[in-house]
DNA sequence: ACCTGAACACCGTTCAAGT
DNA sequence: ACCTGAACACCGTTCAAGT
């Protein structure tokens, strides 16, 4: 393995991807010569451990040693920066989708309707955002080009291919799909942790902020019509409601996309 | 104005809206009796500044009280957290899109078709997003509903009711378009940043991003395949294969909106 | 090759004290 | 009412030194 801060002048990487070389092997010489047993490997899960735990705000170089029992220092090692980690933690992630192994789950003999696919997928990366809320950060700030990301990547592009669109439709399908899954993923994600670390129920504390929004009298007429507009669609948990959106959501694109089709664009 | 940090035992607050108290306005006593001259407005758009100009993680309260010629102590007086001067900060960029005061561009007179209006208000909600990169984190790490925020996405229902979707529907729509807009702004916004802070143009970080990519041997053969699709799609700069896939988003979108409300669901 | 300890230049925030 | 200075408990990262 390369202490890797070797580039030197050069402008600053911005990735770990670029110019990196095998980053996850660990060097590819066998297992376990290190005298602490430590490795890319398992830093990238216990951080994915530490982050799923105490959130990105609180995860620190100095809090994952502790965790490893080890100095501070000794990750650096095996590791640039901070920066560095986090990508291999994301990466890690989407490892948690990459579609490589079907699994007995999907039965190989089916190719599946593309709509079904799609549903799977995007269910699929709406709840690995839940589980992680750290990912979405990171998701946006970092290139996101490891190589179990790619394949996420490459798996949508083929669904997407079978839909009948052009080549310029598909990016374009593609990117209003699963755009909306990362921010519908986001928000859901973040609401979700905040609620727990509030120590409320969903719908507590989104009671409390409707009450926080509707103090403001010139919002409160506005919000009201709103109110209106919830009873309207029906009783259900904060939960409930959220998936009967999401799932109108996907219905509403996957119209848009057999549309497309049928316009021939 | 109250020094605010009164409340005590109580769950830890996360958001200054939720028992907040005309957090703007400054305490309401007029102009400037301070020996500063500071005030919360004045705090807010020094953070904005900030913000923009040396990104989220380079913030902090000790650089903006530098900037603001004053020790880093006195902002506390003002504000009680970092974290609630950015959620200030979140709503004060909001503001740049809040259709308070329609403006001359868009003439009172004619009401405009709902695809009209929803074209403009997801472009002005990519543009700001994209203008502060930092605005998507914050977005998806607080609560997000600062008057300024929730004006806009009042406007939004108001123009999601017009498409003549059952409320459910309306939702679901409402969802699928911002939140889309949301992932989309949200990656373009961090590219575009990124770019910039390596001094590459976008088209040469890209080249190099997908060369880093097509150096994983498994993965080359798939990524070469999306190759011949991107040369299908036709040429053009990053930015403007950009515009075009978000231009067909949006046109998907629509259509899909158009299609539910065609099924009378 | 791998790990440590001390050190540097930072953080957010509290608290007692000034005017 | 507003602002300061010193202090506390942290950060990420470098570097020289250990084994």
């Amino acid at each position: 393995m390369v202490r890797a801060a070797e580039r030197d002048g050069h402008p600053p990487r911005t990735s770990v991807w670029l110019e990196g070389g095998a980053p996850l092997a660990g060097g590819g010489r066998g297992g376990g010569s290190r005298p602490s047993g430590l490795d890319r490997a398992r830093i990238t899960a216990a951080t994915v451990r530490l982050l799923d735990a105490e959130g990105l705000a609180k995860f620190s170089m100095r809090r994952l040693a502790a965790d490893l029992n080890v100095t501070a220092m000794s990750v650096y090692w095996y590791v640039d920066t901070k920066d560095d980690l986090l990508e291999l933690a994301l990466d890690a992630a989407f490892a948690e989708i990459s579609p490589a192994d079907p699994g007995p789950a999907s039965a190989s003999a089916t190719p599946a309707d593309w709509r079904e696919e799609l549903r799977a997928l995007a269910g699929a990366y709406r709840a690995l955002l839940v589980r992680h809320p750290w990912l979405s950060s990171l998701a946006g700030t970092f290139l996101n080009i490891g190589p179990h990301a790619v394949e996420f990547q490459l798996a949508v592009q083929r669904l997407v291919r079978r839909t009948g669109l052009s080549a310029g439709g598909q990016a374009g399908a593609l990117s209003a799909v699963f755009q909306f899954v990362y921010g519908f993923g986001t928000v859901e994600g973040h609401f979700v942790q905040r609620c727990a670390s509030a120590g409320m129920s969903q719908d507590d504390y989104y009671r409390r902020a409707m009450r926080a929004v509707t103090r403001e009298p010139e919002l409160r007429e506005a919000v009201d019509g709103s109110a209106d507009l919830r009873r309207a669609r029906g009783d259900g948990t904060v939960e409930e409601i959220r998936d009967r959106d999401f799932a109108f959501a996907l219905d509403l694109l996957i119209a848009g996309i057999e549309t497309m089709v049928r316009r021939g664009e």
